[in-house]
RNA sequence: GCCCAGAUGGCGGAAUGGUAGACGCGCUGGCUUCAGGUGCCAGUGGCCGCAAGGCCGUGGAGGUUCGAGUCCUCUUCUGGGCACCA
């Protein structure tokens, strides 16, 4: 063959990979073992650009381990339970088992040329009971553990449609098909006890050393850890408000006490007051994202009920109900001090409470707070001196100082928070795990017993009107409690599916087992040494994981050395697209793929009518946004290495990018030329030309830097390096041997990129075996050093000139030859330099 | 609103505090070709200049440094997350 032809190489190769059983991972041989994981997908049903290129990253990563000398574990499952299931079965009237599987094979058969080296025996789907009954023992384990528990929560409530609503179906505060106002609505549910971990979970941060700080970070942010004062303000009509502060060095500030409208007191007083009980339905208007909460217009209610300032009996101040005060952190209740906090700032002055500063700037500070928490003299200012500007006592010294002193006075006592709150794990929704348990009129809530997993989804469900199928079901509530006998019925909540995805990677190492997991299985493969998914994920699912495995250890499904699942992290940026919007009559609106969309004069028109389309600045690509770009156009047209290539050349791995697909044909015109120099350099003579040494070098310097390119998730600047051989390859004459020796190394640098293509070249060069399990090349140190480095000279810090040195010149002589040079002598023009930096190797700057 | 990122030619981007724009795309010119494509060669940040060369230049404003795309402060815009999208 003389001319590259990717489709026929392509599936040659993949049908030699299948037959070697080159990527059958198994708990054999002496090799180091090595764990890579891609996030796996969901099953929408169409791959898009973002899989190709998390995988490929994924790929890169696992064919160079296994290049390297590893037994690499590379798994592939679907996170295949979830809402667009249930909303295709509503919109559509199939099933969403059915949606599901069929989207599941139409993925596996895009995914399956593109030759990612996925070890398919171990495939697993979370819709599969074989999986979620796992998962259930899992969560009778936990139950047991005193790791699960029922309160009341509050969800998104549609009036209209008598449903739950996620946060993604409330648009501006409505019910996305009903359009009505949502409410927020208390249901019980279960929770997962995660905030008993908060600090373990915070603490072991530090020991993530192969996470990216940005996630880090977040997830510390998230945890949210806060060191402050909870005491109690004494109500004028008797009984207390607790609250909870982190800037107890206010407190002579206070001007209100503020209470969620969940809170016990707004809603005792709900029941007996109109106007209570109006202004809290008001404010449980609207979802009920942090993000709405926190945007809503600032509202509150005077209560009419006051409380003493536990400094000054005499003191009273007034108690509201505020709509911005959340009853899951702290104690839903706060004081307010508007002197010293912007939205107490703006309450206050919307209410016309009293500012009073606590600080006095630019005072001298005082340290003797048994002084500074006496009120001042005046009515309007009772101030604390010294806290601001002062050395001695600010920030963090600040509010434990006012700690203690509070603490010596009887009032409250300092205590660390944390801001995450329980995971809610409930879903008012059929497409979901089971949560295994039975609700029993005499022995109340029991776990289901184990023999009678996997609790198994009913297949006779309909999804003609909204709300919870299972809860419909004529007999599939109807059961026997585990523990008495008698009729009973099952919970019909199903587990979010956080769940699934939270211990998957888990499962990956022994995923058809009859237990979740297998002791020896588990010690040999986790933890996972590499994860790679998209920076979306950096909280929730991470920090998820990090949880179940934690739990896992303490329910004995996983060993204590994977307490922390993922050694190592790396945060892909997220593929975006513009989205193409139009809207029904309803004003509902609808969104195009990208491929039925034409962009012309400067607008963009639906191909099929012609109708002019709404283009929604870019987004992450989303099923639910319909901003998805197929990858199998260009794998048809040019086949998998092309595409492979081209997601990973263009952009560094970890940035966003904007979709384009234009440049893929120039991609694979480069295989081409690839496959071609290949050919020539294979048909060039043994012992002819000028001799090896440039080219030698060359090679090492591409196995050094395309080695630390794959190894620093550098894939771009790896490819750049290629592209750069390819080049000095290709102008070669160093004859036959040198240059079949260096095309052979770059098919195997080029391999994990690139694996067919590279199959082919190694196996015409006469490499041995398969280049997907030959050894790494190595590098030699002492082809990479130069003997001769050209230095730029600055002057003032701008370059002028620059000069030849051998690498090991000293550094008095390179100032003597730098100042000898014309260029130097014209603009010194007969001054001698100031100063003379010569740093060896890299430059040398004269200050003039 | 809060938390986290990012911003460099026409485009994607490169650059341990040390020659900004590697490498690629695109574009321009040339050779090859009946022609198109392919392939090969050369050029390509802006402004001034015949040239040599000069000046400007990494979202914006300050600062640290012999030297800043890189470090610090402030700021603008864009993206991600905000606990029921996955």
């Amino acid at each position: 063959m003389s001319r590259y032809s990717a489709p026929d190489i392509e599936a040659k190769w993949q049908s030699a990979w299948d037959q070697a059983g080159i990527f059958r991972a198994q708990r054999i041989g002496d090799k180091p073992k090595y764990y890579v994981l891609e996030m796996f997908p969901y099953p929408s049903g169409k791959l898009h650009i973002g899989h190709v290129r998390n995988y490929t990253m994924g790929d890169v990563i696992a064919r160079y381990k296994m290049a390297t000398g590893h037994n690499v574990l590379h798994p592939m499952g679907w996170d295949a339970f979830g809402m667009p299931a249930e909303n295709a079965a509503m919109a559509s009237g199939g099933h969403p088992k059915d949606y599901t599987y069929a989207n599941i094979a139409v993925m596996k058969k895009q995914m399956k040329p593109l030759g990612w080296s996925l070890d398919w025996s171990r495939e697993i789907a979370t819709c599969d009971p074989e999986y979620y009954g796992q998962q259930q023992a899992l969560f009778l384990d936990m139950l047991a553990a005193g790791l699960v528990y029922r309160k009341n929560a509050v969800v998104n409530w549609d009036p209209v449609d008598m449903t739950v609503l996620a946060n993604e179906q409330v648009i501006d505060g409505k019910g996305w098909r009903s359009g009505a106002d949502v409410e927020r609505r208390e249901l019980t549910q279960w929770f997962f006890k995660i905030s008993d971990m908060s600090g373990e979970l915070l603490d072991a941060i530090d020991g993530l050393d192969d996470w990216p700080a940005k996630v880090k970070l977040m997830q510390a942010n998230w945890i949210g850890k806060s060191r402050g004062l909870q005491f109690a303000f004494d109500r004028t009509d008797g009984g207390q408000i607790e609250v909870y502060t982190t800037r107890p060095d206010t407190l002579m500030g206070a001007s209100f006490v503020g209470i969620s409208p969940d809170h016990p007191i707004a809603k005792e007083l709900e029941q007996h007051r109109a106007d209570v009980a109006a202004f809290c339905a008001d404010a449980r208007k609207g979802g009920t994202t942090e993000e709405a909460i926190e945007k809503a217009e600032k509202k509150g209610f005077d209560t009419g009920l006051r409380v003493r300032h536990p400094f000054d009996p005499a003191w009273e101040l007034p108690v509201y109900i505020a709509n911005f005060i959340l009853m899951d952190y702290g104690t839903g209740a706060i004081f307010g001090c508007p002197a010293h906090d912007q939205r107490d700032f703006e309450f206050a002055t919307k209410y016309g409470l009293s500012i009073l500063p606590v600080f006095e700037p630019n005072d001298d500070p005082i340290t003797d707070l048994t002084d500074a928490f006496v009120p001042a003299k005046t009515d309007t200012v009772r101030y604390v001196r010294g806290f601001a500007g002062a050395d001695v006592q600010t920030g963090a010294d600040a509010v434990e100082a006012a700690i203690d002193h509070c603490e010596a006075r009887g009032i409250g006592a300092g205590v660390t928070k944390y801001r995450l709150r329980d995971w809610g794990l409930s879903r008012q929704r059929y497409w979901g795990c089971p949560i295994p348990v039975v609700h029993c009129a005499t022995c109340g809530v029991v776990p289901e017993a184990k023999a009678n997993l996997p609790i198994r989804l009913p297949d006779d469900v309909t999804f003609d009107i909204p709300g919870n199928p299972l809860d419909r079901h004529p007999t599939w509530r109807d059961c026997a409690c585990p523990s008495c006998g008698a009729p009973a019925r099952r919970e019909t909540d199903t587990m979010d599916t956080f769940v699934d995805s939270s211990w998957y990677y888990a499962r990956f190492t022994a995923p058809h087992a009859a237990t979740p997991t297998v002791t020896e299985d588990a010690a040999y493969w986790m933890n996972v040494d590499q994860y790679i998914g998209g920076i979306e994920h950096a909280i929730l699912h991470l920090l998820y994981s990090r949880f179940f495995a934690r739990a896992m250890q303490i329910t004995g499904h996983l060993p204590q050395s994977a307490i922390e699942p993922f050694d190592a992290l790396f945060t892909q940026g997220m593929v975006t697209h513009a989205i193409y919007q139009t809207r029904t009559a309803e004003g509902r609106p609808v969104y195009h793929y990208p491929d039925e969309v034409e962009l012309r004069d400067g607008g963009a028109y639906l191909r099929a009518d012609g109708r002019e389309v709404e283009v929604i600045p870019s987004a992450k690509m989303s099923k639910s946004k319909n901003n998805v770009v197929d990858p199998v156009n260009i794998v048809a047209s040019y086949g998998a290495d092309t595409a492979r290539w081209f997601v990973l050349s263009d952009s560094p791995p970890d940035r966003d990018v904007e979709w384009t697909a234009s440049g893929a044909e120039a991609t694979s015109r480069h295989l081409a030329r690839v496959y071609r120099i290949a050919v020539e350099c294979a048909a060039t003579p043994d012992g002819t030309g000028d001799g090896d040494a440039d080219l030698l070098k060359a090679t090492h310097k591409a196995i050094d830097d395309v080695t630390k390119g794959i190894e620093s998730f550098g894939f771009n600047a790896a490819i750049a390096k290629l592209y750069g051989f390819t080049n000095t390859l290709q102008k070669s004459t160093a004859g036959g041997t040198a240059q079949k020796l260096a095309a052979r190394t770059l098919a195997q640098l080029m391999s994990p990129m690139t694996p067919h293509l590279s199959e082919e070249i190694w196996a015409m060069l006469g490499g041995v075996g398969l280049v997907s399990v030959a050894a790494w090349p190595v590098a030699d140190p002492a082809l990479l050093v130069d003997d001769t480095v050209t230095l730029p000279i600055q002057i003032n810090g701008k370059r002028k000139a620059e000069i030849s040195v051998p690498a090991d010149m000293p550094k008095e002589e390179v100032e003597k030859a730098v100042l000898a040079m014309d260029a130097v002598v014209r603009a010194l023009d007969g001054a001698a330099p100031k100063k003379i930096i010569v740093v060896p190797g890299r430059i040398v700057n004269l200050v003039i």
